[in-house]
DNA sequence: ACTTTACATACTAAGCAGAAACTGTCTAGT
DNA sequence: ACTAGACAGTTTCTGCTTAGTATGTAAAGT
């Protein structure tokens, strides 16, 4: 957007991404900008420096990284040459799948506890996540929006049924194969 | 098992679902002997005359209840004249889409939240439940044990995202139009 | 086959003061 | 474009005391 620095790589989406990840770890109110200075390895007057509050730095970690997400979800789904059901297992894996399980880091959990923090970008990133499945399934499919929905409902609950990531994606391909009936 | 009584219906009985009724609705740990005793119209050295401590009758309250939900569930998947999808609607609304919402009192998450006070049969139910459903499936479908795992997921997922029963019921309806490929 | 009353013992909730930690800011330095 | 250090003001945690409540048992009654 705006020029901001002078390092090659972005120093604020660094932080950013490094910021998320300790408030998924401990959580937002359990998490003091100590650490995700120290995590970021700089000061943390030079963490006020790059963000204006803590509540600020989290809302922008959170816009970023689903920004990111939701980007690489759409070439994921946009690669037209895969088969559909491969490109749906890996768009989801994305989405949810990767933070399955009790090692991974609860990106989506820090969210959903503090909706209050979070701006447009982030809390109408699940919209647009079903938007780009949908558009992706539409040409296949008879009723995209019933299987949309209903893949997001087996994923979410996958999410608390697996145990771990790979259970999720061998779990949520079988459901592939009842909802798309031999697409392909 | 023994002789417990000289009530018409059995005093137990009445005891145990306003008891289970009672822990769902505050907690097993916030519910005092006093309440389920005042719920049961009985006094509080009376329920201990019929059960031994709190947690004998949580677990037999536990088994009660689940042992009525899945005998109803199986009468209802067992009528083969209605239609699979009519069966197995009920059949999951019985087993959780009652406790969707709100306004509802969480069963289930009472009974999640105090495993180790379950017996067998409490623990065997979610076991059982797959078993049944799995058997009315599979004359219909080719893969029924795919079919049954991501409809047990549909119905995870459903129960986080619907607001109330009518929307669980409605979206899982949608779902099993969208697994079950036109079946009768 | 229960009820009422009562009791010992254990647990838990409430309040509260002191300690610790955290946020956000500032200054001085490089 | 940061770092190091320090500071005021506020929020959170900790340990303690005390009061309230719960469990399980028992006695006596109907």
């Amino acid at each position: 957007m705006t020029y901001r620095g002078c390092m090659p790589v972005d120093r604020r989406e660094a932080v950013l991404e490094s910021a998320l990840e300790t408030f998924a770890r401990h959580g937002y109110r359990r998490t003091s900008m100590e650490a995700v200075a120290t995590a970021a390895r700089i000061s943390r007057p030079g963490l006020y420096f790059l963000f204006d509050s803590k509540a600020v730095l989290f809302r922008e970690a959170a816009a970023h990284v689903l920004g990111r997400d939701l980007a690489a979800i759409e070439e994921i789904l946009g690669d037209a040459h895969a088969p559909l059901a491969d490109r749906l297992l890996e768009a989801f894996d994305r989405w949810a799948g990767r933070y399955v399980g009790p090692l991974a880091q609860d990106v989506p959990g820090v969210l959903a506890e503090n909706p209050g923090l979070l701006d447009d970008t982030a809390t109408n990133a699940p919209a647009a996540f079903e938007r780009l499945v949908t558009d992706a399934v539409s040409p296949h499919v008879v009723t995209p929006g019933a299987a949309v929905r209903t893949l997001l409902s087996v994923s979410v609950g996958l999410k608390h049924q697996a145990a771990d990531r790979s259970e999720y994606r061998e779990r949520f391909r079988e459901a592939l194969e009842v909802v798309l009936p031999s697409t392909e």
